[in-house]
DNA sequence: CAACTATTCAATAAAACAATTGAATATGCA
DNA sequence: TGCATATTCAATTGTTTTATTGAATAGTTG
Protein backbone atom coordinates (compact mmCIF):
# COMPACT_ATOMS: atom_id res chain seq x y z
CA UNK A 1 0.00 0.00 0.00
CA UNK A 2 1.52 3.67 -0.67
CA UNK A 3 1.08 6.58 1.19
CA UNK A 4 -1.03 7.93 -0.95
CA UNK A 5 -3.60 4.58 -0.53
CA UNK A 6 -3.34 4.95 3.01
CA UNK A 7 -4.62 8.02 3.12
CA UNK A 8 -7.42 7.51 0.68
CA UNK A 9 -8.18 4.61 2.75
CA UNK A 10 -8.12 6.50 6.12
CA UNK A 11 -10.04 9.89 4.74
CA UNK A 12 -12.82 7.87 3.18
CA UNK A 13 -13.62 5.39 6.40
CA UNK A 14 -13.67 8.98 8.64
CA UNK A 15 -15.70 10.46 6.11
CA UNK A 16 -18.39 7.63 5.87
CA UNK A 17 -18.64 8.41 9.62
CA UNK A 18 -18.88 12.36 9.03
CA UNK A 19 -21.19 11.98 6.17
CA UNK A 20 -23.79 10.56 8.93
CA UNK A 21 -23.78 14.16 10.34
CA UNK A 22 -24.53 15.45 7.45
CA UNK A 23 -28.11 16.03 7.50
CA UNK A 24 -30.28 18.05 9.55
CA UNK A 25 -32.79 15.53 10.20
CA UNK A 26 -30.02 13.25 11.19
CA UNK A 27 -28.61 15.45 13.78
CA UNK A 28 -32.28 15.87 15.34
CA UNK A 29 -32.21 12.49 15.49
CA UNK A 30 -28.92 12.49 17.61
CA UNK A 31 -30.23 15.22 19.67
CA UNK A 32 -33.01 13.15 20.46
CA UNK A 33 -31.33 9.65 21.24
CA UNK A 34 -28.57 11.95 23.04
CA UNK A 35 -31.67 12.29 25.71
CA UNK A 36 -32.60 8.47 25.88
CA UNK A 37 -32.90 5.01 23.28
CA UNK A 38 -35.97 5.62 21.17
CA UNK A 39 -38.12 3.19 18.91
CA UNK A 40 -38.28 4.25 15.62
CA UNK A 41 -41.84 5.25 16.09
CA UNK A 42 -41.07 8.02 19.05
CA UNK A 43 -38.40 9.11 16.27
CA UNK A 44 -40.61 10.18 13.66
CA UNK A 45 -43.56 11.24 16.38
CA UNK A 46 -41.17 13.60 18.08
CA UNK A 47 -39.26 15.00 14.78
CA UNK A 48 -41.52 16.31 11.70
CA UNK A 49 -39.67 13.42 9.63
CA UNK A 50 -42.19 10.22 8.43
CA UNK A 51 -42.61 7.27 9.76
CA UNK A 52 -40.52 5.15 6.86
CA UNK A 53 -38.21 8.10 6.23
CA UNK A 54 -37.04 7.86 10.16
CA UNK A 55 -36.41 4.31 9.50
CA UNK A 56 -33.97 5.02 7.14
CA UNK A 57 -31.97 7.49 8.90
CA UNK A 58 -31.46 5.89 11.45
CA UNK A 59 -30.14 3.36 9.51
CA UNK A 60 -27.67 5.37 8.00
CA UNK A 61 -26.87 5.99 11.78
CA UNK A 62 -26.23 2.54 12.24
CA UNK A 63 -24.28 1.62 9.33
CA UNK A 64 -22.01 4.52 10.49
CA UNK A 65 -22.04 2.52 13.32
CA UNK A 66 -23.12 5.81 15.69
CA UNK A 67 -26.23 3.84 16.91
CA UNK A 68 -26.90 0.49 18.05
CA UNK A 69 -30.21 -1.30 17.70
CA UNK A 70 -32.03 -3.57 20.02
CA UNK A 71 -35.25 -5.35 19.54
CA UNK A 72 -38.35 -5.26 22.31
CA UNK A 73 -41.08 -7.59 21.32
CA UNK A 74 -42.31 -5.98 18.08
CA UNK A 75 -40.48 -2.88 18.88
CA UNK A 76 -36.99 -1.20 17.40
CA UNK A 77 -35.15 0.51 20.12
CA UNK A 78 -32.45 2.80 19.14
CA UNK A 79 -29.92 4.08 21.51
CA UNK A 80 -26.30 6.03 20.92
CA UNK A 81 -23.60 3.57 20.56
CA UNK A 82 -20.45 4.91 21.91
CA UNK A 83 -20.18 7.76 24.42
CA UNK A 84 -17.90 9.42 21.69
CA UNK A 85 -21.09 10.36 19.38
CA UNK A 86 -22.17 12.45 22.03
CA UNK A 87 -18.93 14.31 22.31
CA UNK A 88 -18.27 15.14 18.86
CA UNK A 89 -21.85 15.83 18.16
CA UNK A 90 -21.22 18.59 21.35
CA UNK A 91 -18.13 19.86 19.45
CA UNK A 92 -20.21 20.24 16.31
CA UNK A 93 -22.36 21.93 17.45
CA UNK A 94 -20.23 24.20 19.49
CA UNK A 95 -18.01 24.95 16.38
CA UNK A 96 -21.60 25.75 14.55
CA UNK A 97 -23.02 28.15 17.22
CA UNK A 98 -19.12 29.99 17.03
CA UNK A 99 -18.75 30.18 13.04
CA UNK A 100 -22.55 30.78 12.78
CA UNK A 101 -24.03 33.72 14.46
CA UNK A 102 -27.37 32.74 13.14
CA UNK A 103 -27.83 30.07 15.05
CA UNK A 104 -27.39 32.01 18.55
CA UNK A 105 -29.61 35.05 16.91
CA UNK A 106 -32.44 32.63 16.30
CA UNK A 107 -32.69 30.94 19.32
CA UNK A 108 -32.59 34.07 21.58
CA UNK A 109 -35.14 35.57 19.11
CA UNK A 110 -37.81 32.61 19.57
CA UNK A 111 -37.46 33.20 23.42
CA UNK A 112 -37.59 37.11 23.33
CA UNK A 113 -40.91 36.69 21.50
CA UNK A 114 -41.99 34.58 24.56
CA UNK A 115 -39.94 36.13 27.10
CA UNK A 116 -38.40 32.67 28.15
CA UNK A 117 -34.83 34.06 27.39
CA UNK A 118 -34.13 34.68 30.87
CA UNK A 119 -32.06 31.73 32.54
CA UNK A 120 -30.24 30.83 35.36
CA UNK A 121 -27.41 28.55 35.63
CA UNK A 122 -26.49 25.55 37.55
CA UNK A 123 -24.11 26.52 39.82
CA UNK A 124 -26.02 29.24 40.63
CA UNK A 125 -29.16 27.01 42.14
CA UNK A 126 -30.06 27.43 45.69
CA UNK A 127 -32.38 24.61 46.74
CA UNK A 128 -33.87 26.71 49.50
CA UNK A 129 -35.26 29.41 46.47
CA UNK A 130 -35.52 27.28 43.23
CA UNK A 131 -36.99 23.71 42.15
CA UNK A 132 -35.15 22.27 39.83
CA UNK A 133 -38.02 20.74 36.93
CA UNK A 134 -36.74 18.13 34.55
CA UNK A 135 -39.97 18.45 31.85
CA UNK A 136 -38.53 16.08 29.63
CA UNK A 137 -41.06 12.58 29.10
CA UNK A 138 -40.68 10.28 31.79
CA UNK A 139 -38.32 8.22 30.02
CA UNK A 140 -35.30 10.38 29.47
CA UNK A 141 -35.52 11.76 33.28
CA UNK A 142 -35.22 7.54 34.11
CA UNK A 143 -32.34 7.70 31.05
CA UNK A 144 -30.78 9.92 33.29
CA UNK A 145 -31.37 13.33 35.11
CA UNK A 146 -30.09 16.39 37.01
CA UNK A 147 -29.72 15.65 41.03
CA UNK A 148 -32.67 16.81 42.37
CA UNK A 149 -34.66 17.20 39.79
CA UNK A 150 -38.28 16.92 39.84
CA UNK A 151 -39.99 14.90 36.77
CA UNK A 152 -43.16 16.14 35.41
CA UNK A 153 -43.53 15.96 31.54
CA UNK A 154 -44.59 18.96 29.88
CA UNK A 155 -47.63 17.47 28.76
CA UNK A 156 -48.91 16.48 32.04
CA UNK A 157 -47.97 19.84 33.85
CA UNK A 158 -51.16 21.57 33.87
CA UNK A 159 -52.84 18.29 35.49
CA UNK A 160 -49.95 17.83 38.12
CA UNK A 161 -49.46 21.47 39.30
CA UNK A 162 -50.05 20.79 43.27
CA UNK A 163 -46.64 18.64 43.14
CA UNK A 164 -44.90 21.98 42.49
CA UNK A 165 -44.20 23.78 46.25
CA UNK A 166 -45.94 27.36 45.98
CA UNK A 167 -42.92 29.58 47.18
CA UNK A 168 -40.27 28.43 45.24
CA UNK A 169 -39.00 29.82 41.85
CA UNK A 170 -39.19 26.64 39.34
CA UNK A 171 -36.34 26.18 37.15
CA UNK A 172 -37.10 24.15 33.76
CA UNK A 173 -35.06 22.27 31.70
CA UNK A 174 -35.61 20.18 28.87
CA UNK A 175 -33.32 18.13 26.35
CA UNK A 176 -31.52 21.10 25.36
CA UNK A 177 -30.82 24.69 23.92
CA UNK A 178 -32.66 23.19 20.05
CA UNK A 179 -35.44 22.28 22.68
CA UNK A 180 -38.77 24.43 23.41
CA UNK A 181 -40.37 22.10 26.00
CA UNK A 182 -38.94 24.26 29.12
CA UNK A 183 -40.07 27.69 27.15
CA UNK A 184 -43.61 25.96 27.03
CA UNK A 185 -43.30 25.00 30.93
CA UNK A 186 -42.18 28.20 32.04
CA UNK A 187 -44.93 30.13 29.94
CA UNK A 188 -47.61 27.76 31.11
CA UNK A 189 -46.24 27.80 34.86
CA UNK A 190 -46.36 31.57 34.67
CA UNK A 191 -49.90 31.50 33.41
CA UNK A 192 -50.62 29.95 36.38
CA UNK A 193 -49.12 32.22 38.71
CA UNK A 194 -45.52 30.69 39.28
CA UNK A 195 -41.94 32.27 38.63
CA UNK A 196 -40.42 30.37 35.95
CA UNK A 197 -37.18 30.45 34.24
CA UNK A 198 -35.49 28.08 31.58
CA UNK A 199 -32.41 26.62 33.36
CA UNK A 200 -29.05 27.61 31.30
CA UNK A 201 -27.74 23.73 31.08
CA UNK A 202 -29.12 20.38 30.61
CA UNK A 203 -28.30 16.75 30.90
CA UNK A 204 -26.87 16.05 28.05
CA UNK A 205 -24.33 18.83 28.83
CA UNK A 206 -22.58 16.89 31.48
CA UNK A 207 -23.28 13.36 29.33
CA UNK A 208 -20.40 13.96 27.23
CA UNK A 209 -17.29 12.92 28.94
CA UNK A 210 -15.42 10.36 26.88
CA UNK B 1 -41.27 31.32 14.74
CA UNK B 2 -43.06 28.16 15.90
CA UNK B 3 -40.95 24.97 17.69
CA UNK B 4 -41.12 23.09 14.41
CA UNK B 5 -39.45 26.43 12.41
CA UNK B 6 -36.82 26.93 14.98
CA UNK B 7 -35.48 23.49 14.90
CA UNK B 8 -35.22 23.20 11.31
CA UNK B 9 -33.40 26.58 10.88
CA UNK B 10 -31.25 25.48 13.82
CA UNK B 11 -30.44 22.05 12.71
CA UNK B 12 -30.09 23.23 8.81
CA UNK B 13 -27.64 25.55 9.78
CA UNK B 14 -25.34 23.18 11.82
CA UNK B 15 -26.06 20.56 8.74
CA UNK B 16 -24.59 23.41 6.60
CA UNK B 17 -21.12 22.95 9.03
CA UNK B 18 -21.38 19.71 9.43
CA UNK B 19 -21.62 18.74 5.49
CA UNK B 20 -18.17 21.00 4.98
CA UNK B 21 -16.83 17.97 7.09
CA UNK B 22 -18.68 15.03 4.83
CA UNK B 23 -15.83 14.82 1.84
CA UNK B 24 -12.91 12.69 2.36
CA UNK B 25 -10.63 15.38 0.86
CA UNK B 26 -12.08 18.35 2.83
CA UNK B 27 -10.48 16.08 5.56
CA UNK B 28 -7.50 15.74 4.39
CA UNK B 29 -7.09 19.39 3.77
CA UNK B 30 -8.30 20.49 7.14
CA UNK B 31 -5.59 18.26 8.55
CA UNK B 32 -3.21 20.05 6.34
CA UNK B 33 -4.06 23.57 7.44
CA UNK B 34 -4.31 21.96 10.78
CA UNK B 35 -0.64 22.12 10.17
CA UNK B 36 0.00 25.75 9.36
CA UNK B 37 -1.75 27.70 6.40
CA UNK B 38 -1.08 26.70 2.79
CA UNK B 39 -2.27 28.17 -0.68
CA UNK B 40 -4.32 26.46 -2.95
CA UNK B 41 -1.02 25.55 -5.07
CA UNK B 42 0.27 23.91 -2.34
CA UNK B 43 -2.64 22.19 -1.00
CA UNK B 44 -3.23 20.71 -3.93
CA UNK B 45 0.35 20.00 -4.44
CA UNK B 46 0.14 17.91 -1.24
CA UNK B 47 -3.26 16.34 -2.07
CA UNK B 48 -4.53 14.04 -4.79
CA UNK B 49 -6.58 16.80 -5.75
CA UNK B 50 -6.70 18.98 -8.74
CA UNK B 51 -5.87 22.79 -8.27
CA UNK B 52 -9.38 23.44 -9.35
CA UNK B 53 -10.64 21.35 -7.29
CA UNK B 54 -8.98 22.10 -4.55
CA UNK B 55 -10.06 25.81 -4.70
CA UNK B 56 -13.74 24.97 -5.12
CA UNK B 57 -13.08 22.55 -2.05
CA UNK B 58 -11.61 25.33 0.00
CA UNK B 59 -14.74 27.93 -0.97
CA UNK B 60 -16.35 25.03 0.68
CA UNK B 61 -14.64 25.31 3.89
CA UNK B 62 -14.95 29.12 3.50
CA UNK B 63 -18.35 29.43 2.95
CA UNK B 64 -18.79 27.42 5.90
CA UNK B 65 -16.88 29.79 7.53
CA UNK B 66 -14.27 27.08 8.86
CA UNK B 67 -11.27 28.83 7.04
CA UNK B 68 -10.20 32.11 6.34
CA UNK B 69 -8.43 33.29 3.40
CA UNK B 70 -5.53 36.14 3.01
CA UNK B 71 -4.45 37.73 -0.29
CA UNK B 72 -0.75 37.90 -0.36
CA UNK B 73 1.17 38.67 -4.05
CA UNK B 74 -1.12 36.94 -6.34
CA UNK B 75 -1.24 33.83 -3.89
CA UNK B 76 -4.46 33.30 -1.82
CA UNK B 77 -3.54 31.61 2.13
CA UNK B 78 -5.80 29.65 3.79
CA UNK B 79 -6.23 29.11 7.58
CA UNK B 80 -8.37 27.54 9.91
CA UNK B 81 -10.56 30.06 11.06
CA UNK B 82 -10.88 29.23 14.86
CA UNK B 83 -9.60 26.86 16.90
CA UNK B 84 -13.07 24.90 17.62
CA UNK B 85 -12.59 23.75 13.86
CA UNK B 86 -9.26 21.83 15.35
CA UNK B 87 -11.68 20.69 18.45
CA UNK B 88 -14.22 19.23 16.20
CA UNK B 89 -12.17 17.40 13.56
CA UNK B 90 -10.38 15.72 16.54
CA UNK B 91 -13.39 14.44 17.66
CA UNK B 92 -14.20 13.50 14.67
CA UNK B 93 -11.59 11.70 14.27
CA UNK B 94 -11.44 9.98 17.56
CA UNK B 95 -14.89 9.18 16.87
CA UNK B 96 -13.89 7.42 13.72
CA UNK B 97 -11.10 5.53 14.97
CA UNK B 98 -13.37 4.33 17.82
CA UNK B 99 -16.53 3.19 15.77
CA UNK B 100 -14.68 1.87 13.09
CA UNK B 101 -11.66 -0.37 14.03
CA UNK B 102 -10.64 -0.49 10.21
CA UNK B 103 -8.58 2.56 10.37
CA UNK B 104 -6.56 1.75 13.24
CA UNK B 105 -5.93 -1.69 11.22
CA UNK B 106 -5.31 -0.25 7.89
CA UNK B 107 -2.48 2.39 9.92
CA UNK B 108 -1.24 -0.34 11.24
CA UNK B 109 -0.99 -2.74 8.71
CA UNK B 110 0.98 0.58 6.94
CA UNK B 111 3.23 0.81 9.53
CA UNK B 112 3.92 -3.21 10.04
CA UNK B 113 4.89 -3.29 6.49
CA UNK B 114 7.50 -1.10 6.98
CA UNK B 115 8.68 -1.56 10.37
CA UNK B 116 8.01 1.56 11.45
CA UNK B 117 5.12 0.65 13.90
CA UNK B 118 7.13 1.13 17.18
CA UNK B 119 6.29 4.62 18.38
CA UNK B 120 7.90 6.45 21.50
CA UNK B 121 5.58 8.99 23.76
CA UNK B 122 6.21 11.99 23.90
CA UNK B 123 6.34 11.96 27.99
CA UNK B 124 9.09 8.62 27.59
CA UNK B 125 11.47 10.87 26.03
CA UNK B 126 14.25 11.66 28.02
CA UNK B 127 16.52 14.56 25.84
CA UNK B 128 20.04 12.96 26.58
CA UNK B 129 18.89 9.79 24.98
CA UNK B 130 16.75 11.06 22.11
CA UNK B 131 16.54 13.10 19.56
CA UNK B 132 12.81 14.74 18.67
CA UNK B 133 13.17 15.57 14.98
CA UNK B 134 10.38 17.26 13.18
CA UNK B 135 10.38 16.42 9.53
CA UNK B 136 8.07 18.71 8.59
CA UNK B 137 8.00 21.16 5.78
CA UNK B 138 10.16 24.31 7.35
CA UNK B 139 6.58 26.24 7.19
CA UNK B 140 4.64 24.31 9.14
CA UNK B 141 7.51 23.74 12.12
CA UNK B 142 7.71 28.25 12.28
CA UNK B 143 4.06 28.16 12.43
CA UNK B 144 4.24 25.37 15.79
CA UNK B 145 6.30 22.50 16.54
CA UNK B 146 7.24 20.68 19.68
CA UNK B 147 8.99 22.02 22.33
CA UNK B 148 13.15 21.13 21.71
CA UNK B 149 12.24 19.53 18.33
CA UNK B 150 15.08 20.19 15.84
CA UNK B 151 13.43 20.99 12.02
CA UNK B 152 14.47 19.20 9.23
CA UNK B 153 12.19 18.45 6.30
CA UNK B 154 11.94 14.82 5.11
CA UNK B 155 12.67 16.10 1.58
CA UNK B 156 16.33 17.48 2.73
CA UNK B 157 16.48 15.05 5.68
CA UNK B 158 19.32 12.95 3.11
CA UNK B 159 21.68 15.96 2.86
CA UNK B 160 21.79 16.98 6.25
CA UNK B 161 22.40 13.87 7.90
CA UNK B 162 25.21 15.93 9.80
CA UNK B 163 23.11 17.83 11.59
CA UNK B 164 22.08 14.98 13.64
CA UNK B 165 24.07 13.78 16.97
CA UNK B 166 25.31 10.05 16.34
CA UNK B 167 24.84 8.81 19.65
CA UNK B 168 20.98 9.61 20.04
CA UNK B 169 18.04 7.64 18.86
CA UNK B 170 16.02 9.85 16.44
CA UNK B 171 12.18 10.45 17.15
CA UNK B 172 10.86 12.03 13.97
CA UNK B 173 7.06 13.34 14.10
CA UNK B 174 4.83 14.79 11.26
CA UNK B 175 1.68 15.80 10.21
CA UNK B 176 0.00 12.86 12.74
CA UNK B 177 -1.12 9.40 12.43
CA UNK B 178 -2.30 9.74 8.74
CA UNK B 179 0.96 11.41 7.59
CA UNK B 180 3.35 9.05 6.22
CA UNK B 181 6.68 11.62 6.49
CA UNK B 182 7.85 10.17 9.91
CA UNK B 183 7.82 7.01 8.30
CA UNK B 184 9.91 7.89 5.31
CA UNK B 185 12.01 9.79 7.10
CA UNK B 186 12.94 6.70 10.01
CA UNK B 187 13.11 4.34 6.95
CA UNK B 188 16.05 6.52 5.48
CA UNK B 189 17.25 7.01 8.95
CA UNK B 190 17.86 3.53 9.64
CA UNK B 191 19.01 3.04 6.19
CA UNK B 192 22.11 5.33 7.39
CA UNK B 193 22.70 3.53 10.62
CA UNK B 194 20.55 5.66 12.62
CA UNK B 195 18.62 4.80 15.52
CA UNK B 196 15.36 6.14 14.56
CA UNK B 197 11.46 5.20 15.42
CA UNK B 198 8.12 7.56 15.05
CA UNK B 199 6.83 9.47 17.79
CA UNK B 200 2.99 9.06 18.70
CA UNK B 201 2.21 12.42 19.04
CA UNK B 202 1.82 15.02 16.68
CA UNK B 203 1.78 19.05 17.61
CA UNK B 204 -1.77 18.98 16.49
CA UNK B 205 -2.53 16.96 19.61
CA UNK B 206 -1.65 19.69 21.92
CA UNK B 207 -3.40 22.30 19.51
CA UNK B 208 -6.69 21.74 20.02
CA UNK B 209 -7.56 23.87 23.20
CA UNK B 210 -11.09 25.61 22.40
C1' DC C 1 1.50 46.41 -22.03
C1' DA C 2 2.56 41.59 -22.75
C1' DA C 3 3.60 37.28 -20.70
C1' DC C 4 3.18 34.74 -16.63
C1' DT C 5 1.41 32.84 -12.35
C1' DA C 6 -2.19 31.82 -9.18
C1' DT C 7 -6.77 31.49 -8.59
C1' DT C 8 -11.60 31.51 -9.49
C1' DC C 9 -15.58 30.83 -12.34
C1' DA C 10 -18.85 28.33 -15.26
C1' DA C 11 -20.56 24.41 -17.54
C1' DT C 12 -20.97 19.65 -17.60
C1' DA C 13 -21.79 14.78 -16.48
C1' DA C 14 -21.73 11.19 -13.24
C1' DA C 15 -22.67 9.76 -8.75
C1' DA C 16 -24.70 10.07 -4.29
C1' DC C 17 -28.37 11.57 -1.36
C1' DA C 18 -33.08 12.43 0.24
C1' DA C 19 -38.04 12.07 0.73
C1' DT C 20 -42.19 9.69 -0.78
C1' DT C 21 -44.91 5.87 -1.71
C1' DG C 22 -46.55 1.40 -1.30
C1' DA C 23 -45.37 -3.35 -0.71
C1' DA C 24 -43.10 -6.82 2.19
C1' DT C 25 -41.74 -8.76 6.62
C1' DA C 26 -41.76 -9.79 11.41
C1' DT C 27 -43.64 -9.98 15.88
C1' DG C 28 -47.47 -10.08 19.10
C1' DC C 29 -52.05 -11.01 20.30
C1' DA C 30 -56.87 -12.67 19.91
C1' DT D 1 -54.64 -19.00 12.00
C1' DG D 2 -55.81 -14.23 11.21
C1' DC D 3 -55.38 -9.45 12.25
C1' DA D 4 -52.88 -5.55 14.04
C1' DT D 5 -48.69 -3.17 14.92
C1' DA D 6 -43.95 -1.82 14.08
C1' DT D 7 -40.47 -1.74 10.99
C1' DT D 8 -37.89 -2.43 6.83
C1' DC D 9 -37.42 -2.82 1.92
C1' DA D 10 -37.64 -1.38 -2.90
C1' DA D 11 -38.65 1.66 -6.45
C1' DT D 12 -39.04 6.29 -7.85
C1' DT D 13 -38.15 11.11 -8.48
C1' DG D 14 -35.97 15.33 -7.66
C1' DT D 15 -32.07 17.46 -5.63
C1' DT D 16 -27.29 17.97 -4.24
C1' DT D 17 -22.58 16.88 -4.51
C1' DT D 18 -18.43 15.89 -6.92
C1' DA D 19 -14.62 16.02 -10.24
C1' DT D 20 -13.28 17.56 -14.73
C1' DT D 21 -12.53 20.72 -18.25
C1' DG D 22 -11.57 24.99 -20.17
C1' DA D 23 -12.29 29.86 -20.01
C1' DA D 24 -11.98 34.17 -17.32
C1' DT D 25 -9.86 37.15 -13.88
C1' DA D 26 -6.39 39.33 -10.90
C1' DG D 27 -2.04 40.33 -9.60
C1' DT D 28 3.13 40.24 -10.84
C1' DT D 29 7.10 40.75 -13.55
C1' DG D 30 9.89 42.00 -17.35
Amino acid sequence: MTSRELKNDVYDAIAGITKAFSNPNRLEILDLLSNGEKSVEEVAAQTAISFANASQHLQVLKSARLVRLRKEGNKVIYTLANPKVLAAWQAMKQLAEAVEPGIGLTLRQYRRARQTDQSISLSALDQTRYLLLDVRPAGEYDYGHLPGALSIPVDELELRLTELPKGKTIVAYCRGAYCTMADAAVLLLRAKGYNAVRLAESPVDSASAA
